[in-house]
DNA sequence: GGTGCGACTTGATGTGTATCAAATGTCGTG
DNA sequence: CACGACATTTGATACACATCAAGTCGCACC
């Protein structure tokens, strides 16, 4: 679900009033500028409820640091994690009020805000803006689709070395062995997988058992080959990139 | 994951060239004229496999009529059906070639195809196209996280009430009962539901003998009493709309 | 009306994950 | 450093769904 290109694209466009080059890595700023007086920027502490499912969703904004989560539950408690907010990525949408899902702050969180119909009316005149935004939320579509076969057909064992593939590729630079530090609990982990936390924690342990991962305190995983892990995933290794 | 709102949708659009309301509601025809060059049609048998998972996706398209399903896949045989295509659903996005499933053909489909680069540079030039396909993959998420849910959550039972009560919701009139044609197939249903045909077809009897639903024939299905229904399906029952 | 084949149903059994219940680890705070 | 609260791990058991294996039904075709 997290993706690294977005994840890449998180610097300042100083061109327009967006400043996120994810978004308009083609602007050109003038036709952009009355956009600057309705942005406003809004903060959340880490563990903060941003909007309640059902809730209305009165803005459009996007992430500017840090990390919050969807999730979607069931009157009897149960919830599943629909998706990752990172920087640069979108939340809200023209035209619709209702959230269909929880926005919860993991770590703390920076938003910046912008006014619906102004929003919209940009939109319908920056081609390029919307045209942005409908790549990165098919984007979303298709992790989100991933995400159903991960959900529906993989083993708690698959699930997991998933889970911490996805995170040690996003977190890899040249060094090895890869390291990486979970940005979510336990609990977390479970809530986006389908399972519970006493099946993450035994999944997690079989993998160091059998030398696929090992841990740095309870936080901190670091994996010697990748390649083994997203076997485990049930994943070609075949990988985008050559270890 | 099917929605009502794109099925009422397929009539066409005599205005523009993309021929479907549900694209083109504000359009008012002279803009897009030039497009009609660059449109096609191609049709395919029930049962065709229409893309094949990674191969080239080298159009846009739009479903005229018929119903296609989008399946991932892992190595080992391991089916996840992420998607359904209905009449005026798109499928093909702009600057991006390889398909991540595979599509295929569950009746007999048309398909309304157009030439990428016009059709980005049609988007780029017409914002209210870009603008309504923003919107509907908007949809498509929030129906793909939905189905999150399902997949992740809910049980065997819930599972096929919930795809069942979406087709008799789909198909309703103001008759009653409530009565449909399942367009899909036991395997096809599992394969949705993240199932075995056994199970699917387990839960289906065990929801006839319970009284939720009757069964008329291997494909059709009644429902006196929806809202029973969805308390199987564990949705509320404070529905859109009332009996 | 019989025949054959695929779709579907039903049964018996096994296994993976949830559930319930401690024990242990970790970190902030006094 | 000791304490408490909470996150995590580990263990024992239960149960839901998968798997394997026969049936039965429905329908096209001869």
């Amino acid at each position: 679900m997290p993706r690294v290109d977005l994840m890449l694209a998180k610097e300042d466009c100083n061109q327009c009033p967006i400043r996120h080059r994810a978004v308009c890595a083609t602007c050109d700023g003038p036709e952009l500028d009355r956009l600057a007086s309705m942005k406003s920027y809004r903060s959340w502490k880490a563990g903060e409820t941003i909007v309640l499912e059902g809730d209305a969703l009165p803005f459009v904004a996007s992430i500017v640091t840090g990390c919050a989560t969807l999730t979607r539950s069931m009157e009897d408690g149960r919830m599943q994690m629909v998706g990752l907010l990172l920087p640069s990525d979108f939340v809200g949408r023209p035209g619709r009020v209702a959230a269909p899902y929880e926005v919860v702050a993991v770590t703390d969180v920076t938003m910046c805000m912008f006014d619906r119909p102004a929003f919209e009316k940009m939109m319908s005149e920056t081609p390029h803006v919307a045209h942005r935004l409908l790549e990165m939320s098919l984007d979303e579509l298709d992790a989100a689709r991933d995400w159903m076969l991960v959900l529906g057909r993989k083993t708690a064992r698959e699930k997991v070395a998933t889970l911490l593939s996805i995170v040690l590729r996003r977190a890899s630079t040249a060094a090895r062995p890869l390291r990486a530090d979970l940005p979510l609990t336990r609990e977390a982990m479970a809530t986006y997988l389908g399972l519970t936390i006493e099946t993450v924690s035994r999944q997690i342990s079989a993998l160091r058992k059998d030398g696929i991962i090992r841990l740095e305190g309870t936080r901190g995983v670091l994996c010697d080959d990748l390649s083994a892990l997203l076997i485990e995933a049930g994943d070609d290794d075949d990988g985008d990139f050559l270890d």
